[in-house]
DNA sequence: CGGAGTATTGAGGCCTTTCAACTTAAGTGG
DNA sequence: CCACTTAAGTTGAAAGGCCTCAATACTCCG
């Protein structure tokens, strides 16, 4: 059922048989959750870590008068992670579409921990990651404008998606709104859709009900000016 | 020496006495940097990482045709603290003004969470503040408009220093440009003028040569609507 | 005193927002 | 199966915040 987390795992740290087999065997309940239903709201103490197996969640906060989406998340993610450490949540989890979710307690990480000691590292690593995602974000929400942000969420959407082989030929399946995708990128609703008839325009992207394509992903990166190294342990050295 | 960065894990996270025995045993070089050195480029493979005793550092990326600062660091802080398990650098490191770090090896660290596993957690946590930090400003710089940006910012200020005992009644020493705020909050330096302005209309800032003060800074927090909860541990239970 | 970097000011322009109306898509009930 | 309802997407136009350009005033330092 963790296909989708050791299929991160694999791609961004790499898992000896060891780690595969501990993390196979750590103990979980499923959970289906509806559109837009909350797992954690900001100021919720958590006991436990969310993994999500299919579908999408995004974390968000109100600042000021806005609704800001924090991050999107996908299946393999582990959204609420950082719990383990800081239980208390400073946003909300949120379920985008249909989702399943797998739940995990704390004493069940940290008894994984003690049993195979190499996966702090892996985990830790994870969170790192989740920072190197929001450290992006904060270089492109102030730097970048409308259409250049846009890009880059599809950009980073598409290589996360890929690495748990949710990625079909360009395609996936997105459950996410406009008003989503402005929320995400600090855009009001109205300059979201000018801004994705813009990339469509370009022939960089296509939407359709709930599936996305991105039909010239080389074209779109390159408009974005996207590198991917942030979303993966540093494997190419120079 | 590491005093700083004992008042902070003192401050944000509790250290028990063998903690800060082994903390205290940590060996290090010190070495001092002059304004707009760069200690680690983006790019390179960090084998230490870096504990800032006295002066200010800032991490920044090029991102589109602008140079965006990522994040402000003060005394005791260890901005490199992720190249651990992430050790490409994805950004810039830069003192600003002259500042003094202490260089500690990986390997040190590594041995010292051997030998005080209780650690781990206390540094991975380091990191995780560090991340909350970075969503922090996701959320500032997706909604909020100058005012309230570069409000949130010298919020932070405040509390991350006060933590280490270098805010002396509401006074701090500042070595940053105008324009440095301006690349920290996504604004031109034109516009950060005028937001500076704006405060000091307020009675919120003061600034003359290299030192700021915040005469109100009750005031300043109920303008930028700041919690502080994100800066530490979360102590307070509801 | 001169020079360089920093701060300040004015003005025009652009990107993005807001407001408001309208269209399309999807789902419900009779 | 179609009228009704609601959410999501689209469009136009005016307003506003922030940016850029460009010139001027400081401030510090050799």
């Amino acid at each position: 059922m963790h296909q989708r987390l050791i299929a991160r795992l694999q791609a961004v740290s790499g898992l000896a048989q060891e780690e595969l087999a501990v993390l196979n065997a750590l103990p979980h309940t499923v959970r289906s959750l509806d559109d837009r239903e909350s797992i954690l709201k900001e100021g919720d103490g958590a006991f436990n870590c969310v993994v999500l197996i299919s579908g999408f969640l995004y974390r968000r906060k109100i600042v000021g008068d806005r609704n800001q989406i924090l991050s999107l998340h996908v299946p393999g993610d582990i959204p609420d992670l950082m719990t383990l450490y800081l239980p208390t949540m400073d946003h909300d989890l949120i379920s985008v579409g249909q989702s399943v979710v797998g739940t995990v307690p704390h004493a069940a990480l940290r008894a994984m921990f003690d049993r195979q000691p190499s996966l702090v590292h892996t985990f830790w690593r994870e969170t790192l990651i989740d920072a190197a995602i929001f450290r992006h974000w904060v270089g492109n929400l102030g730097a970048l404008d409308a259409l250049h942000r846009v890009a880059q969420l599809f950009c980073e959407l598409a290589v996360r998606l890929e690495f748990v082989g949710l990625l079909n030929r360009g395609s996936f399946a997105f459950p996410l709104t406009q008003a989503d995708i402005g929320s995400a990128c600090g855009l009001s609703t109205v300059h979201t859709n000018r801004t994705l008839q813009a990339l469509r325009r370009r022939g960089l992207l296509e939407w359709r009900g709930e599936m996305v394509t991105l039909p010239n992903r080389g074209a779109l990166e390159a408009l974005a000016d996207f590198n991917a190294d942030y979303l993966q342990r540093s494997s190419k050295s120079a």
